[in-house]
DNA sequence: CATGAATGAGGCTTCATTCAT
DNA sequence: TATGAATGAAGCCTCATTCAT
């Protein structure tokens, strides 16, 4: 068999161990069987536990990043952007849970090196979405502005909803990720309209802890 | 020395061990060494890592339902009882980050019986923001009718945003947990406002994906 | 049973192992096996293989160096220090063949850290009969200048000849350690005197190569 | 490729991975791609890892043996015979770092059946040697009787000074293989001068240990 | 002739856990 | 109450060796 094919094997085993154990009470024995080969095939392809974590870890995020770029539609306008994307991203998670928990849960667990992989691809996305805020706000020409941390938070916050919804909805069944980007987006873009137009929520005086 | 005391002393230690290393990685010696007791001791008091762990997570979930409480007035309108609890959520989590690591990272990621431990809080948590959702309908005495399974998506999505911003907070220096609330105070009542008067995003006819 | 104690086993245990099989080949498990322990106990209290090794190489490294030292009586004229030494190192390495293999064998056929372990007891060991040749000299208030090079090389040709009549003396049976040493300071002692006065052998002309 | 040419790449590459790695340490892996060639060909010509550090063994001990012997000339006097020979043999030492190293270290460190393939060698050797100093004596027309134990133990310390200052010549930059030879005919012919003429050393009554 | 693909066996090391005092 | 001493089980990794082509 050739040497591809087993590699992708080893991984899709390792994808799915990894999801489902964890970094550390994955074992190598357990990856080598459900991928349906010996142990030492495992490490003449892939090495090392560390690297093979670090190749899974890289080849979800590539994963993820694509289908999201995939789903995209360059030049229509920002909330559209965002919609797409949005269900794009709930559709891939919800269809590759073990990547997702690899992605969400486990490569951020485990410290160095995993934690920089994955942050990396964080980033990307949370740029894109702090991208899109910016261009919906030129595009409705609105008066007020607002402050580059202000803006990364509020991506840092959208991206947040969106992780923990792609949980609630690859565990509540019978909702479609369409319905899940919905919710997103109604929550989300509202809010974000009244900022752009300078609405802010402020605590009446006196109430305030 | 007393056995309350010691006891504390063990679970301290625990948490900041499983925070930063994360439960398989962390060793019951190093909690021991840590604690500063021998491990025979900390077997005697608790049992075994697996008793350990979970004692821990229920009392970093307790420590922080309580503080969250603990910071909402209650009687006054929704949105400043959220607002309360976001901040307290915010500086608890910015005060016990070992604690706060293991029910967000280290507790989700080791199955059972663990997710089940920190899944009851976090169930709580959301009952209570969706409390806060359904409370504000009433109160905006709005005509809109909120399904229950949207209400539950928008409290996830809170839920989210508000745990994606604790490590935002956590992890930018300068960043207050007050200007972390009001972020996802301006980003989510806004949103969840427009929502109460019936106003909801929806895709242009003819751009939809 | 008191660390101590234990401790002395394992290494008794190392030493014959190694001393017999080589380093690489000794495996911990049989190490463990002969001191009576378990493998567990022997990391705990040791460390590591190569950790191990190089402790049982200083151990062997002192004892012999010990052994040699407390042979020599100071004070007494060269030739008979030197004849006291060769015995006490060839009675010691008759008493402790695997330690002597340690040393002699393993220790010097497997690279860094252990070749450097072991060659600085053999410096200490050479630089001793170079003082002692040095000694000799001065006794015989000789009228030869002898190179320093030279008395280095000669060091080295005892000592190699010593550690060489030392395996054979362990492996031919009926071989006194005190015939053994006589053997030694028959063939090089009388080469010395020679030397002191003077006296070289030299290629006659015409046969040299 | 003819198979003799590869099998020499083999062993060449086997000899130097052997001498510096020794034999547990040497990986099949390494000494394949060291030769330039697929583990299996080394497997089809030279069947395993025991009979290819055997070959290595004899070859090496043959060339080394054939070096000495061609380095001697026959006919003229013992001492010269073992002059030419020392030198041809620390020069081959010299020029052979590797395979001296196979059969010096490794080879004696290994139990079975290595140390015995090398110990022929080296009773052959020292068998020549102890020829020498026979007919040395025989040219001396020396009255004393020298017991064949003694030659014995007289060829092996002049061998082991041999082999102790061919590692010191090697390790030592600036010292010729013909100076090493000076210095060991230097010290050793000299000794066995006296020997034959009955001249022994003996410990000064009263100084004995 | 030559090799890419594959593995059984075994070695080093660590860890959760217990016992005797 | 508290601990020094000890271990069974398991994990990561490597290596000599073979088979099908």
């Amino acid at each position: 068999m050739p040497r591809a094919v087993r590699e992708r094997q080893m991984m899709d085993a390792a994808v799915q161990t990894f999801g489902q154990r964890g970094y550390r009470a994955a074992s190598m024995d357990e990856i080598a069987e459900l991928a349906g080969v010996s142990k030492p095939l495992v490490y003449l392809y892939l090495n090392s536990k560390e690297e093979l974590f670090t190749a899974c870890i890289r080849r979800e995020a590539s994963a993820l990043v694509e289908a999201v770029r995939a789903g995209v539609e360059p030049g229509v306008p920002a909330d559209h952007q965002l919609w797409n994307g949005l269900r794009a991203f709930f559709t891939h998670a919800a269809e590759n849970p073990d990547g997702w928990a690899v992605l969400h849960h486990q490569a951020r667990t485990h410290g160095e090196p995993f934690a920089t992989e994955v942050a990396a691809m964080r980033t990307e996305i949370i740029g894109f979405v702090t991208y899109l805020i910016g261009a919906a706000a030129r595009e409705a020409a609105c008066d007020a502005e607002l402050a580059e941390r202000e803006v990364a938070g509020l991506a840092h916050a959208l991206v947040g909803a969106a992780e923990s919804l792609a949980g609630w909805g690859n565990g509540t069944p019978g909702v479609s990720s369409k319905e899940t980007a919905a919710t997103l987006m109604n929550f989300a873009w509202a809010g974000l309209e009244n900022l752009m137009n300078g609405q802010r929520w402020a605590p009446s005086p006196g109430n305030a802890g």
